[in-house]
DNA sequence: AAGTAAATGTCGACG
DNA sequence: CGTCGACGTTTACTT
């Protein structure tokens, strides 16, 4: 069980440094509630007057603030930044460093309502189902899904530029170029579509056919594809997802996706 | 100042959820560190193993769900959530239910090692600097950076479908297409112009050129530029920040960019 | 409400 | 390390 190795309720700020550089050294997964103000500079630039924020450092060194209000973070620094904290001209600075691109996060605190640290955290198991990649694999392991005499011949295969998510040959023996969204599609998932199949087409193909499979489509998209003579098919989320009940489901290790039958490496750090 | 409502430190499952209650009725700022599983239902569907997270809930009901490693959050409800604490089956169970599209969220907690809220806490004024809009309207302003005799003529006008960035006359009387990019310019960006291009060139415009505008390019966007007869130029982010220092300041209000030319903010110090 | 593009997008995979 | 595409992307903006 993950222990608690600090828990400062309104410490004064020379405490909250020293704890703080102590529990970062220690590589843990920090929280700081604070009044605090916020500086960044990289590939943009911000800044905040002072506010009241919620600053977590993670284990793998990753920062993200928080405001009072709103999904998305104030400001972060994605894994890996060097983070450190000092005091500064009688405040308390974090600041967190991240080479290339070169971005800093500075946090300069007048006041800590909270300081605490978790040691020993364990990360939770992820299980997310019916990813892009797992559609994928479950229509080419039942082409019939998509149309009857389909006979899938290759997977996330290159392209210049890109790749094909699936190909397949018809029961004419035609080419079949599959682009395969796993939410409704848009204009550019029709553009990219037909990126792929004037490339084939360049390359002698020439009786190529293009199919964008979704479960719905934008009105654009359509007409961008009419009018490339490409064409489009709704799957259905249900039969797939029937069909994923059956497989194991998709584990996410440290990202996202990982689907089966491609053993990959367990790699942390 | 905001004042800490609460600070419960490893409190029995109990107390925390009357605690919880609490604070929720209340809409405090809510940070709960505990031993916990999530599962989500929506348009996806996830479930994770029992470990250690931390859950954000912040004034405006958006819920974050934190693990110890990686930038972003393992499950999240985006604001307006409405979300109830309760005891069940002597586990705290945390519901964050969200309407259109229909979301559950739903945290099944062990145990707590940290509950605590925040109240009277303030919003930092927040301030982002060089969003594509601002660089789009100070090329707009400053047509000499991009090339001699160029006159802007057109800004974010709408092409069926899609928006042009910038529309331009060339000294020999062409008109250019500009599609802006404030950071490197990959391939989809690359297909975008081209799509754009074409479907001037199909009404009429022959002589239309096609600029890519960027601080940089990907090999492949590139290649796809000159095989289609498009151009790309290098934009300075030095010479556009500067312009920029000149112009009040970009106030992000509730989002990201909320653009100058459409009275807006004062400026920053 | 639907569609479109931006984002400090982040993240993972592959060359 | 660069390039590429997915994402429960989220978010803002326009029709």
């Amino acid at each position: 069980m993950a222990t608690l190795r600090r828990a400062l309720v309104e410490p004064p700020l020379e405490d909250a440094a020293r704890a703080l550089q102590g529990l970062l050294t220690a590589h843990r997964w920090v929280v700081l509630w604070g009044r605090c103000r916020a500086d960044y500079e990289g590939r943009g630039a911000s800044s905040s007057g002072e506010g009241d924020v919620l600053v977590v450092v993670k284990e793998d060194r990753s920062v993200i603030v928080h405001g009072p209000r709103g999904f998305r973070p104030l400001n972060w620094q994605p894994s890996g930044a060097a983070v450190t904290a000092s005091m500064r001209e009688g405040l308390l600075e974090l600041r967190a460093v991240r080479k290339s691109p070169r971005e800093t996060l500075t946090l300069t605190c007048s006041r800590v309502y909270l300081l605490s640290g978790l040691e020993g955290a364990v990360e939770p198991e992820f299980h997310m189902y019916l990813s892009e990649a797992e559609i994928r694999d479950i229509l080419a392991s039942n082409p019939s899904l998509i149309e009857e005499g389909l006979r899938i011949v290759g997977v996330e295969r290159p392209v210049d530029p890109g790749f094909v998510d699936m190909y397949g040959i018809d029961r004419e023996g035609r080419l079949v170029v599959f682009e395969i969204k796993r939410v409704k599609a848009g204009e550019s998932a029709a553009r990219q579509l037909l990126r792929y199949v004037e490339t084939l087409r360049s390359r002698g193909h020439a009786r190529v056919r293009g199919v964008l499979l979704a479960p719905d489509f934008t009105e654009s998209a359509i007409r961008l594809l009419e009018a490339s003579g490409l064409e489009h098919a709704r799957i259905d989320p249900r039969a797939i997802y029937e069909m994923a009940g059956r497989r194991r489901s998709v584990k996410r290790v440290r990202g996202l996706t990982e689907y089966l039958g491609k053993g990959s490496a367990p790699g942390r750090g």
